[in-house]
DNA sequence: TTTTGCGCTCCCCGCCGCGGAGTGCTAAAT
DNA sequence: ATTTAGCACTCCGCGGCGGGGAGCGCAAAA
């Protein structure tokens, strides 16, 4: 990553200038240049002085020109000092408030709480909302049941991390009655209980085989369960955590983008695992983290930028949600909606309410 | 509807020009005209001729030109004609075939296995696919089951439809011990067992309310839960029975079509109900189905085609699944692959197998 | 250091003209 | 009575041309 400018490196009349020429840029995307700047900023500065000026900040990396006789254009290195030292966010509306701590009021339901959070970021800022879902890796097993169906299909209930539920069906080589599933869930749930996933998991596999002998038949069967169960679980569906909603609102914005990157992005989005990747990033972050353009690394984001912020309820990171829109976004509204859906949902989470 | 055209009415000659026209813009989407046409059917006849028999193709709404001095373009009524009467649509060839089967094996897990389906359409035909899941309406209470999370949250879960499982998280008024959550169970499960699920909720809420009296006050408990657990149930998620997959391979397709409206058919897909009630109509077709164009109602899908075909298992009609794609799309491929499909996702999902 | 003035570059847009593809019509051929 | 040939006409697409506009850099004046 090349080195970011140091706002103190330039005069406050470039920093001036140049934080017009961006919300300029940012509010009808055409080239802008020396005489609308000299207009619009109340500096009262000839075209050409503006002109050096810009030709100063374009030798930083700060902006470039499409072509010799256009306007300047921010880079993403402009961008980058523009939201780092000279955005000043807008206060958001009481209305706006008010439909967030609506959308995002707490319901038991927590996936649907998600995609609710994820279609309001979407609905609010006109971009792609994306949230992730808790990590499965920090999960911690809290209760197993057996349910059986018929005598040899049984009914895995996994519930993790107070309010996360998961089932699967697995099929028994010999048949189990009620009251044995019953025993065998008492079992493990005084091992496993409490203990992280991953643990579990890996215990499963291997410490208990070395009990095997040392117990009566039935805790074998229960062994021999929690293995199909738990293996089924690792291979299934790490990839449902990431929620998207509002892409379609990407097709208007790419006035200037053509249909193949769009087509990329949405692929992209698809794969989920080059946005999980961004998003991991995010994670650690104490507040609003920005990737700008190519600053993410990925081809696909190259015209766009990703606004995230990590939730976290009852003390505990959780998860991280954003917004996937443009460079040319106005980060100005976009920076507290993503920031106060965080906190709020956060809120919305925390188990004591 | 206006009325279709009967093969009948047309010349031998006029049909095999017309069949020869809509093929060949088919396989390359510029407007068609005599010349070609004079070359590649064999006939031997002049252009001249040719256009005297496209004149009245054009005269019957079978054809129009795009303008004055273009070649001519079939319209839905076209496209109608060619698909009920003048398709012969290929043979698999067993790759294809075992492809297919390959990602239908039968599994435990529905969901993903529709999912699957749902990619694999879109994969073979990169056009995109769309499978609807079996309609709650029709599904029958397997078991209901209570799990213990603290004192007042209780983990309800509904086995229906052999296969299907839905868990939802209750707040109770009162502390439960598990044993009387057994209890409740029991009793819920006797009365509601094999029930359908409208019965059941219909029934919940005034049969039971009566009964309450007669009953000792446990089950008077079990009464106020199962009417809190139903109206979760009622009130959450009829909503994600469509699945959708490949919607960017339209993005390559749509040469012709401008970005507008592909975004309205995007949205109309995150909407799901046009889509819904359009399939919604095809479950009951016997077989294949094709909505061309215009035909179909809805505006969105002006310029598509959806082929469907309906998904039964155990001589039950459970949903339907299908192709979305271009009014000019390769039919003879995508009818065969969806039909296959259909078939193939049924036997995957016959209990006895 | 800022401004003015000037020459220059490049895009955008409308215009023109032309070739190509295709049509419809009429008259001739079969 | 069909089918074909011939012809005039329409319309699209494309490349070239030219002017206007926006903007730049540079050099010289303020």
């Amino acid at each position: 990553m090349v080195s970011n400018i140091d706002p103190s490196q330039l005069s406050e009349r470039s920093l001036r200038l140049f934080k017009s020429l961006v919300e300029h840029f940012i509010e009808d995307g055409a080239p802008v240049g020396s005489r609308t700047l000299a207009r619009d900023s109340k500096l009262n500065l000839s075209p050409a002085t503006i002109r050096n000026v810009m030709a100063d900040l374009e030798a930083l990396g700060l902006l470039n020109s499409p072509h010799i006789s256009a306007g300047r254009v921010p880079t993403a290195r402009g961008y980058r000092l523009f939201v780092d030292s000279l955005l000043s966010v807008d206060h958001l509306d009481s209305a706006e408030v008010d439909q967030i701590a609506r959308e995002l009021a707490p319901k038991d339901d927590v996936p649907a709480l998600m995609q609710r959070a994820s279609s309001m970021l979407s609905d609010i800022t006109r971009l792609a909302g994306v949230v992730m879902l808790p990590r499965p890796e920090q999960s911690r097993l809290r209760q197993i049941e057996f349910v059986a169906l018929s005598a040899r299909r049984i009914l895995v209930i996994l519930v993790v991390n107070e309010r996360e539920v998961q089932n699967r069906i697995i099929n028994t080589a010999r048949d189990f009655s009620p009251a044995e599933l019953q025993q065998v869930s008492n079992y493990l749930n005084e091992i496993f209980a409490g203990k992280e996933l991953n643990y579990v998991r890996a215990t499963i596999l291997d410490e208990l085989e070395k009990m095997k002998e040392q117990v009566n038949q039935s805790m074998q069967a229960a062994i021999e369960m929690a293995q199909t169960a738990f293996d089924a679980e690792a291979t299934t569906k790490p990839d449902d955590d990431l929620l998207f909603s509002g892409q379609t609102n990407l097709m208007d914005v790419a006035e200037l983008a053509d249909i193949d990157q769009l087509k990329k992005l949405f692929e992209s989005f698809n794969q989920k695992r080059d946005i999980l990747h961004l998003l991991e990033q995010a994670i650690n972050a104490d507040g609003i983290q920005i990737f700008i353009g190519e600053e993410s690394g990925y081809d696909v984001l190259d015209n766009y930028s990703v606004v995230t912020a990590p939730y976290e309820a009852d003390g505990q990171m959780l998860g991280v949600l954003g917004v996937i829109g443009p460079t040319r976004m106005h980060y100005e509204r976009v920076i507290p909606i993503v920031d106060l859906t965080a906190r709020m949902l956060g809120c919305a989470l925390n188990t004591r309410s």
